[in-house]
DNA sequence: ATGAAAGCGCTAACAC
DNA sequence: GTGTTAGCGCTTTCAT
């Protein structure tokens, strides 16, 4: 009497269908060299037993998992989470996991994630850093994309991110046509690359313009809901509130939002309010958020595929992806510069 | 000269600190038949040489591989992600990896993701299953912990959900405070056994207070804001409106708001809006969303802890968690029964 | 086109 | 307390 618990392995299959097992793992990978006969018979017997191929056993032997990992900052934060799914996506049409690693803004839980992944031997990982310190990465050799600003420090890894520039100067543009001065800038702390990378993108925008930006106003705070309603408290309640605010991203924008209804303040009449993710969120306010719309299913995706060719040893490409603009109704109309003439 | 590239093993360790496999392999595991000098010169030289080891080996002889799984139908729904935090959050202090499954309300994703699962031998699963065809799960006997509603019709599983009944009375007795008449309900349809739970619960709340409950007025939708959206619509624009809506969750609660926007209706002054969730998004609408939260860092966290006691055996518990009110601004005030006398 | 055989790196019996 | 040994289920030469 055989155990019935038991899972039937590959040799049962070989053993039913009266083939080797070396046969059964050629017909099991799609490999070239085998009859059709053999093929067909092997199909049939898998789909009567149900048999499961062991991924240990065969990541053991081939030393490829199937599994990829994200590590993210936030899986909490819609953005994120947007480009999870886009990276499972792409993933599951080829049959591979994807392991989300959400480090919750702590460098330290990013570390333990950072090496939990090594030793779960990912086949790769796409990463968006929290901190600076993501040596341990790029110290065991494995198959890395790199989301947002920290890939000019790791030219040798493919990266992806967007286009922030272009995405900021979107963003001042509108603003402008709307009649308002600079407006006063949201910053997360947290990530301080992409804090730099925004303000150097704002003194391009401005230099282009000949418009003067020595003297930005900039409230740094938490990167989130929270953090960015404490941080419009001090802009709003000091001598010279400002008329318009740009967040480098969308929480930080709703928050913001949360600090004027505080203060009875209207948007976007008394205070504008410009975000920067794209969150569905933003949809839904009072008045819903206009921003400056990241792709983020499509990080998602393109970091996914990359990953793979990263894996097949085509290293080094880097991916910019534009922004796009979504009107909703925090800002003021805007202002036709030559009036239309009648009609 | 050795090959520089390949990864350090255990028999590496073993030469080096001149032990055997099986000794460096026990100091490895934190077996208690060890002497702390061997147990001494093992983390020394795994320290020196940096090894890890080989998670896929490891879990091949073992049959255990340290990682489990959570299929939920929707990341991007916050409730989903505060869920996944809470159980990702539980895992970690035990240094196992959460691997996150969405199936976005497919059911054939969510069969491809379950099988997926079993094939990369993950060693448990906290599921909320979409369809009712979660046979899958229960077909490979392998430890599951189930969130939701569907836990009545698998006894001999372990799970975990919240008290919708205590919620739904919560929700109820808080609308009819403010004085207001039986709610319209808003109801998401792709997840067939919740809805059920959620109708259930409103009679059975009705019965105990002798209110007539046998002509709730329904509008089915996706679970998502849009869902929610156009449900209301139906509902607004009908020739008897509703002055309350009660939402079965956050998502469609939103969407709720946003129809009354549309319409130029107030909020809570011509309809009144409740949810259900407790996400994060509700705190920064206009006017906030009242709801009952459900305890989702702690589904997370519960489910993980009673997975893994399901791997050790302990199997058919049944845990169910308190909901709670969060007061927000979405619902008139409450009239006090008999008015404070002076004073 | 197929089979036999040799491990992948590790853990668990079993001896000592 | 420690070493020896035998596999876990699979892929991959190497013959045939």
């Amino acid at each position: 009497m055989k155990k019935s618990r038991q899972p039937i392995t590959i040799l049962d299959v070989a053993r039913i269908s009266g083939l080797s097992k070396s046969t059964v793992s050629r017909a099991l990978s799609g490999a070239p060299n085998i009859s059709e006969d053999a093929r067909k018979k092997v199909v049939e017997v898998v789909a009567a037993t149900g048999y499961r191929r062991n991924a240990m056993a065969s990541g053991l032997r081939s030393g490829r998992t199937g599994i990829v990992a994200l590590v993210i900052p936030d899986i909490a934060n819609p953005f994120w989470a947007d480009v999870a799914r886009g990276a499972q996506d792409a993933a599951a049409e080829m049959g591979i996991s994807v392991l989300i690693f959400s480090s919750d803004w702590n460098p330290d839980r990013e570390k333990q994630h950072l090496q939990a992944l090594v030793q779960a031997r990912v086949d790769g990982a796409i990463v968006n850093p929290v901190q600076d310190g993501l040596d341990e990465i790029s110290h065991f050799d494995l198959p890395t994309v790199l989301i947002g600003s920290s890939a000019g420090r790791f030219p040798h890894l493919t990266s992806v991110s967007s286009d922030v520039e272009q995405g900021v100067a979107l963003a001042l543009d509108r603003i402008m046509a709307s009649g308002l001065e600079m407006p006063a800038f949201l910053i997360g702390d947290q990530e301080r690359s992409a804090g730099e990378r925004f303000v150097a993108s704002i003194h391009k925008w401005a230099n282009g313009r000949r418009i003067d930006s020595s003297n930005l106003r900039i409230a740094n705070g938490h990167y989130s809901v929270d953090g960015g309603c404490k941080a419009t408290g001090m802009l709003l309640d000091s001598d010279t509130p400002p008329t318009s605010i740009f967040a480098a991203n969308d929480l930080m924008a709703l928050g913001a939002m949360q600090a004027l209804r505080e203060r009875n303040l209207e948007c976007p009449t008394d205070v504008a309010v410009m975000g920067f993710d794209g969150i569905a969120a933003g949809e839904v306010t009072t008045p819903p958020l206009t921003t400056v719309a990241k792709p983020s299913r499509q990080i998602g995706d393109e970091s996914f595929r990359l990953l793979m060719k990263s894996i097949g040893g085509e290293r080094g490409v880097h991916l910019t992806l534009p922004c796009h603009l979504r009107e909703r109704g925090s800002l003021p109309d805007i202002i036709p510069l030559r009036p239309a003439l009648a009609g």
